[in-house]
DNA sequence: CACATTTGACCGGT
DNA sequence: ACCGGTCAAATGTG
């Protein structure tokens, strides 16, 4: 097993991307300050513009950034894509003891795959906010050592679209009224936005009226038709993230979609991979078919 | 009825 | 064996 991946630039980029995400998390809520003290007189329109353009800068440098990576990581990533796939193959011979509690019919061994590879980075803020997604609850578990139970959401068109992007949502210890969110890979669906660069630019304003929708994570959008597996296309977009296609992603994640107040108090911060797989795993992946 | 949430079982990694 | 993430049947909600 060779680490095609060389460390010290992954380390590097990590780091880079940390930096950029924050500070392209600031100027969404520079943004969305901005926008809402302006928004009864109409004046400062080139403050707007401003932060637009710093908006902008981010998320092309963090695009160019990824478009550079990706030509590497993609290609590995995609070749093997087609051989990892579906879940019929549960891990072959299970030597015949496959009956426990659910019905022998639905073997769900192999079925999934832990994830490793995507993306991650966490919130904190007082309300649990709204990122323009709709998101659905698809489990809650008491944690170890921690007062309140962590709940587990997937975007909606996972099945639909094949948008693998997570999130997870803790009340925080020390302070109730705090929510930790933590999102765990980028969006691939294409859900309200088209463009994120026209947006950033031109249409400033158009993407906050998509997030008046709901008020929070807990109060999901019921946007979704209905849900057939669909594993083929989930399993494409898995080796996606390396693309980010998270510009909307982060243009929306600002700490708008709920009350005016608490915009100022959220916190930000990425920690990319680093916080579910320590080194390599990169390969999450293919690592098994070496 | 079609969707979302709840909840305990299942699964993979350590 | 344990822990945390995910699945999916049962249940809730409009």
């Amino acid at each position: 097993m060779g680490t095609p991946w060389p460390e010290k630039l992954s380390i590097t980029r990590q780091k880079l991307i940390k930096e950029l995400v924050e500070g392209k998390q600031c100027a969404t809520q520079l943004k969305t300050l901005l926008h809402k003290a302006l928004e009864e007189d109409h004046e400062s329109f080139s403050a707007k513009d401003l932060v637009s353009k710093i908006l902008t800068s981010f998320t092309e440098t963090l695009s160019l950034l990824s478009s550079i990576e990706s030509g590497e990581v993609i290609s590995q990533n995609l070749a093997v894509s087609h051989a990892d796939s579906h879940c019929d193959d549960p891990r072959s011979d299970d030597s015949g003891e496959s009956s426990r509690k659910r019905p022998a019919s639905k073997d769900r061994r192999g079925c999934y795959r832990r994830r490793k590879t995507a993306h991650t980075w966490t919130t904190v803020s007082p309300t649990v906010e709204n990122d323009g997604h709709a998101w659905r609850k698809y489990g809650q578990k008491e944690i170890l050592n921690a007062k309140h139970p962590r709940s587990y959401f997937r975007c909606t068109r996972k099945y639909d679209q094949g948008c693998r992007a997570t999130k997870q949502v803790q009340k925080m210890e020390n302070d109730p009224q705090m929510f930790q969110t933590t999102y765990i890979g980028h969006h691939t669906c294409r859900d309200i936005v088209k463009t994120p660069q026209i947006i950033a630019e031109t249409h400033g304003l158009t993407w906050e009226c998509y997030l008046a929708n709901s008020e929070s994570a807990f109060a999901v959008t019921p946007t979704i038709k209905q849900e057939s597996k669909e594993e083929a296309l989930s399993d494409l977009t898995d080796n996606l993230p390396s693309l980010w296609p998270d510009l909307k992603d982060f243009q929306l994640s600002g700490p708008m979609g709920s009350d005016n107040g608490d915009v100022v108090s959220t916190m930000y911060s990425c920690t990319d991979t680093a916080s579910l797989s320590l080194d390599i795993d990169f390969d999450g992946d293919f690592s098994d078919f070496l």
